[in-house]
DNA sequence: AGCACGCCGACT
DNA sequence: GTCGGCGTGCTC
């Protein structure tokens, strides 16, 4: 039998199966998704198998036999591997890029060579007594070959000469970065009469081996030697006197990292449903019992209790034997959200986020891989929970961005989803107050922008996405009143504050009567900089780019991109005036500014700089429930998912500093963030009420979300992207070329732009826009990228704009290929982002 | 990506 | 004469 494998090499050259014989003894444990070590190229790697098959595809010499089997129960399923290529094929990565996505970091297997003495060789070799040949006799003439070349550098060449001299044996193994955790656990006595007979009879000088049997018999529970010698103050050899006196065992016991071990979550029962809720579960429900894989888009007001509908819509998938998957926005993935699913699910919860640590998260990844977690609550990659029988896929907030991920693989967790839950038979719930453009439009199939558009694909995949509104909050509570506050006449009237006088009585107003308020900075955009107020220097990277950030607490200028960090400088490196300005976050400005208006105010100001240490988001939004602050102050991470019963004031400082980056989502962005932020007043007992600031009172989408009508604004914005020729109306492709060399970068991003057109019109499509047509494509480009240079690497882009039955990735790729360079690889980095968020 | 094989310069 | 520079090409 022969294992076709995907070796863990990041590299084009190599992104295919090469053939393996499956050794006697594995065969039937090998299979597809298993890990497996193989030698390759002289050297032992990991690799995963994509396939089994009867013959080799190359020459039978050729073939050499998997060295080693990873893993007893397969990192991935058949269904994870053929869902890595369709990602590979979609967004244009390797396939290897694709299927590491899929396994927690801990199973990144590196090789691990063990060297061993062969006596017999000595003989003949004119190798006598070297002191590495005495340190590994002494090491019983076995050691592993990177502490013999730790301890001996020099003779690396020597060392390396035994082995292929052979009198050195090499065994490589993949070794896994971090393994199950194993703990000593103490369990006690099986023969308690005997155990009471020992203890008894025992020496009198064995006073601590009598108190460690007294207290196994007393407490009659397995525990962990830590916990035993720690409680007994003594040591771990008393207990292994017991022990051989086979009064107890000692046993290594698997143990989990849980990282929410210890908490206890109050059990809650289904609540009763409105008769909105009602309408929807029933819906979902019926395509649950259908096994029918179904897309919905749930289109819920804030504060209309969707996160109920998902409880009880998984409730019905469980019933059903079947898994559920919850993907919610890392940054509502606050205890908050957790404590309604474990609350619900208890443990047959796992959860996936970027906080646990690489340990923690490969714990809960096994607990769902080994059936023991019967529902996934993650961020983005928890789509790929390697669940075996997936009846429905949830996705909360279903518009936010961060459910594409930035680096390669380049995926969307939304369409990702539709495409696991087609494999499964699975219902796909899409949640959100403000849905995006794309999923509201192939819901409601106002355009079809073509065969495998975003969303679309969603729709025609499932056929056909059902809109479920759930247009009122629970309670018939009312949606809060939005005030507009138009920033220019507070100028005309003389208030220079950031405070608009409107804002500024209603914080007085909650101040005094004790309810909480919650203000958002609108950062989008707006960046921390220094700035030479006499010459107008900025401090920029020196490897991209990019202006720096000044990070105020450690006064150090940093780099987002390359991470390169300097000294902020005490004048002007430049005209060396004093004048240098540094613009500090903002949050920490509206802070300074919200103490002297109110003396004695409590703030508690949630940004990057306050929340980076672990566990710190918990703290402050604990600290704030528990109304030990007036004001909860901050950026994005306030406006979403926030539930807290007396904020009875939301406060925007401008609502438009996302408004007019150059980026095609700018409005939709801001009408999402606004809208979002509203729902967090008024969501219990207390009415609310939101105060926005802003310089464009008139745009529509500051108008819609005040007035709370999503309808409106996305009619009006559906409107400019048909005539901008823009998403949902077509699909983007974006190409970056990346290379040291200027002139090598430009000529061969316009080899690339020329392939392309010369392709799409052998192909018969459109050139233009303009067309009418069903099909049509258009490049544009190449030219400098938004960061034209990053990293010392300079960066050219083009994009590529479709619609209709068009295979760009094909042509893409048919493009790519064409370019000259070594081994058909292209002579500069290319990176592709399929369906882009950012185009800024 | 690595590593081996291979063809030309400065050294014992 | 050799040691070693890193260009090209392959890995089942």
């Amino acid at each position: 039998m022969i294992a076709k494998v995907i070796v863990d090499v990041p590299s084009r050259a190599t992104d295919r199966p090469f053939d393996y014989k499956i050794p006697q003894q594995l065969q039937g444990w090998v299979e597809v998704g298993s890990r497996v070590g193989v030698p390759f190229g002289g050297r032992v790697l990991q690799g995963f198998v994509v396939g089994i098959a009867d013959q080799a595809d190359v020459d039978v010499m050729k073939l050499k036999p998997i060295a080693e089997l990873l893993d007893h129960i397969p990192p991935l399923s058949p269904d994870l591997v053929e869902l890595a290529s369709w990602i590979s094929d979609k967004y244009c990565c390797t396939m290897t890029a694709a299927l590491q996505v899929m396994i927690p970091a801990a199973l990144k297997g590196k090789a691990d060579s063990v060297v061993t003495l062969v006596e017999e060789e000595l003989e003949n070799s004119l190798i006598g007594e070297e002191a590495w040949l005495q340190y590994i006799r002494q090491n019983s003439g076995s050691m592993r070959m990177a502490a013999l070349q730790e301890r001996f550098p020099d003779d690396a060449a020597a060392i390396k000469a035994a082995v292929k001299e052979g009198l050195l044996s090499e065994q490589v193994t993949i070794r896994d970065r971090l393994s199950v955790r194993k703990v000593l656990t103490v369990f006690p006595p099986d023969n308690e009469a005997l155990a009471l007979e020992a203890l008894h009879n025992y020496p009198a000088r064995a006073a601590k081996q009598q108190e460690v049997l007294r207290y196994m018999l007393e407490h009659k529970e397995p525990v962990a030697m830590t916990a035993l010698v720690e409680a007994l103050s003594t040591t771990s050899s008393t207990v292994r006197a017991v022990a051989d006196k086979g009064l107890l065992e000692i046993r290594e016991m698997e143990q989990n990292r849980d990282p929410y071990a210890g908490r206890n979550f109050k059990r809650t029962e289904p609540l009763p449903l409105t008769e909105g809720q009602q309408a929807v579960y029933e819906e979902i429900a019926e395509s649950l019992d259908a096994e029918q894989s179904r897309v919905f888009l749930l289109h819920g007001v804030t504060g209309s209790g969707k996160t109920e509908v998902y409880l009880q819509t998984i409730e019905r998938s469980l019933q059903h034997e079947r898994q559920a998957i919850v993907l919610v926005p890392e940054i509502s993935l606050t205890p908050q959200m957790v404590e309604r699913f474990k609350g619900r699910f208890g443990d047959l919860v796992a959860v996936l986020h970027s906080r646990l640590s690489n340990g923690e998260r490969y714990d809960e990844w096994r607990k769902i891989r080994e059936g023991r977690a019967k529902v996934a609550v993650g961020a983005r990659s928890a789509i790929f929970a390697p669940f075996d029988r997936i009846g429905l896929i949830i996705i909360d907030e279903e518009h936010e961005s961060s459910y594409k991920q930035e680096e390669t693989p380049k995926y969307h967790a939304r369409d990702v989803a539709v495409r696991r839950a087609r494999q499964h038979g699975a219902a796909v719930v899409l949640g959100s107050a403000t849905p995006s453009l794309e999923s509201f439009a192939a819901a409601s199939r106002i355009v079809s922008a073509g065969s495998e558009s975003t969303g679309a694909a969603a729709a025609r995949a499932a056929g056909g996405a059902a809109l479920l509104p759930m247009p009122s909050r629970v309670g018939g509570r009312p949606m809060p009143k939005v005030h507009l506050i138009d920033m220019r006449d507070e100028l005309k009237n003389g208030n220079r504050s950031m405070f608009s006088r409107q804002l500024h009585e209603a914080l007085l107003d909650r101040l005094e009567r004790g309810e909480q308020s919650v203000l958002l900075l609108n950062r989008r955009g707006y960046s921390t900089f220094v700035m030479c107020r006499s010459c107008g220097y900025t401090a920029q990277c020196p490897h991209c780019d990019i202006s720096l950030t000044y990070h105020q607490k450690s006064r150090v200028l940093r780099c987002h991109y390359c991470g390169h960090a300097e000294q902020a400088p005490e004048k002007c490196p430049s005209c060396e005036s004093e004048h240098i300005r540094f613009f500090g976050t903002g949050t920490q400005r509206v802070e300074e500014e919200l103490a002297k208006l109110f003396p004695g105010i409590r703030v508690i100001r949630m940004d990057v700089d306050t929340t980076t240490e672990k566990g710190s988001h918990e703290k402050w939004l604990t600290m704030f429930g528990e109304r030990k602050a007036d004001v909860l102050l901050g950026t994005q991470m306030v406006a979403k998912g926030l539930d807290f019963p007396y904020v009875t004031l939301v406060g925007v400082i401008a609502a438009d500093t996302s408004l007019h980056l150059p980026d095609f989502r700018a409005a939709e962005k801001t009408f999402q963030l606004l809208t979002q932020v509203a729902g967090r007043a008024g969501r219990h007992e207390l009415p609310g009420e939101v105060v926005v600031q802003t310089y464009n009172p008139e745009h529509y989408a500051i108008v819609s979300a005040q007035h709370h009508d999503y309808a409106a604004f996305v009619q009006e914005e559906l409107k400019h992207r048909r005539f901008m020729g823009y998403p949902p109306f077509c699909r983007l492709i974006v190409v970056t070329l990346s290379d040291e060399q200027l002139p090598l970068l430009i000529t061969t991003g316009e080899k690339l732009a020329s392939a392309l057109r010369q392709l799409a019109y052998e192909s018969g499509i459109k050139g233009s826009m303009d067309s009418d047509g069903t099909r049509f494509i258009d490049i544009l480009g190449p030219v400098a990228s938004p960061i034209p240079r990053m990293k010392d690497r300079y960066r050219f882009q083009c994009m590529v704009k479709y619609r209709g039955n068009v295979n760009a990735n094909e042509l893409l790729k048919q493009a790519i290929s064409m370019l000259p360079g070594p081994q058909g690889q292209p002579p500069v980095q290319i990176s592709v982002d399929v369906d882009p968020q950012m185009i800024l």
